[in-house]
DNA sequence: CGTTGAACCTGTTTGC
DNA sequence: TGCAAACAGGTTCAAC
């Protein structure tokens, strides 16, 4: 279900309404997809979610500390002071919970009355008699917290915010690798956020087949692909994501972004621009789809021919 | 460095 | 109608 747009209207739909309130209580259900369900239960209950943003495909529900935590603050702070020069550290440290929704995850508050879902999973009480339930048929996802001092650690390998990477570093990421256009734009680790849809939209718009090798983009081709990505991200942000068939916002309205999809799951229609009819193919193990007039298949190099022969 | 395929799970759609 | 295969917005890992 979830790439960037559709994570970050989840996590604007929680800063609408869960921030500030205090985490009395947790239950767990199947938590096979938790890091360790034992640290949920033991450090939640009694801290305030003060802040909630999107890391890549990743929500961070930030958390108050509490007593003993604000000690170790205290002598964190009094180191931070005397080697606060060398950080990796792309976000100031607080206790956290780290949410991946996976492929069919939900996080949403409900009153506590309100039946649950057949695969709800998660029930955290609320200090104002709501619930905030994590929802997951497939368990693809994932739930961790964190604690402070091990934040930075648990973001280091991810790539460039595909909506703030200038034109000189996504050149630099894509330009000198060998690796196909498609697998460089899914992979987290050189841009945070992307998945199968909006890869599929860019490479649409940029012209660009997905087979295509990161070395053979010029650099014209390269600040295509970057402008119309973040463009197709903007739009889809400010339309709620795509809503493939479950994906629902805070409001439990479905996004609108997948009416503007112009070769994602348009197998056989007819290109926007061209009229042939989309393609769709395996590349870097995902379907991916494509006009095969406006993006043509890269010309296989002399090795690889040679071999196919 | 790269690629491929399988695995993790459940639900829905497609095809015979 | 029924049943099996294919497929799904994601990530990870082994094998090559």
């Amino acid at each position: 279900m979830p790439e960037l747009p559709e994570v970050e209207t989840v996590a604007r739909g929680l800063r609408q309404t869960i921030l500030g309130r205090r985490i009395l209580s947790i239950r767990l259900g199947k938590t096979d997809f938790i890091d360790d369900p034992a640290a949920l239960e033991q450090h939640l209950p009694g801290r305030r979610i003060d802040a909630v943003e999107r890391y890549g495909k990743f929500m961070l529900l930030r958390l108050s500390e509490t007593l003993s935590d604000e000690l170790a603050a205290e002598s964190r702070a009094a180191n931070e002071k005397m080697a606060s020069a060398s950080k990796a550290a792309p976000t100031t440290a607080t206790p956290s919970l780290l949410v991946h929704l996976g492929m069919t995850g939900q996080l949403a508050p409900a009153p506590a009355a309100q039946p649950h879902q057949k695969h709800t999973h998660v029930w955290m009480t609320l200090d104002d008699g709501r619930e905030l339930r994590y929802t997951d048929p497939r368990r693809f996802g994932r739930i961790a917290y964190i604690a402070a001092a091990s934040l930075a650690g648990e973001l280091t390998d991810f790539g460039a915010d595909p909506l703030e990477v200038t034109c000189e570093e996504f050149a630099a990421r894509i330009r000198t690798r060998r690796a196909r256009i498609k697998a460089l734009l899914l992979d987290q680790s050189v841009l945070r956020g992307v998945g199968n849809i909006y890869a599929d939209e860019s490479l649409w718009r940029a012209k660009l087949h997905p087979a295509r090798l990161g070395v053979q983009l010029n650099a014209r081709q390269a600040e295509t692909l970057r402008k119309v990505l973040q463009d197709i991200l903007r739009k889809a942000i400010a339309m709620h994501g795509s809503s493939i068939s479950d994906f629902l916002d805070a409001d439990g309205e479905p996004g609108e972004y997948q009416r503007h999809h112009r070769a994602y799951g348009r197998e056989g229609k007819r290109c926007y621009r061209c009229k042939t009819p989309i393609h769709r193919t395996m590349v870097a193990g995902r379907s991916s789809y494509f006009c095969p007039k406006c993006q043509p298949a890269p010309r296989m190099s002399r090795q690889h021919r040679r071999r196919s022969r």
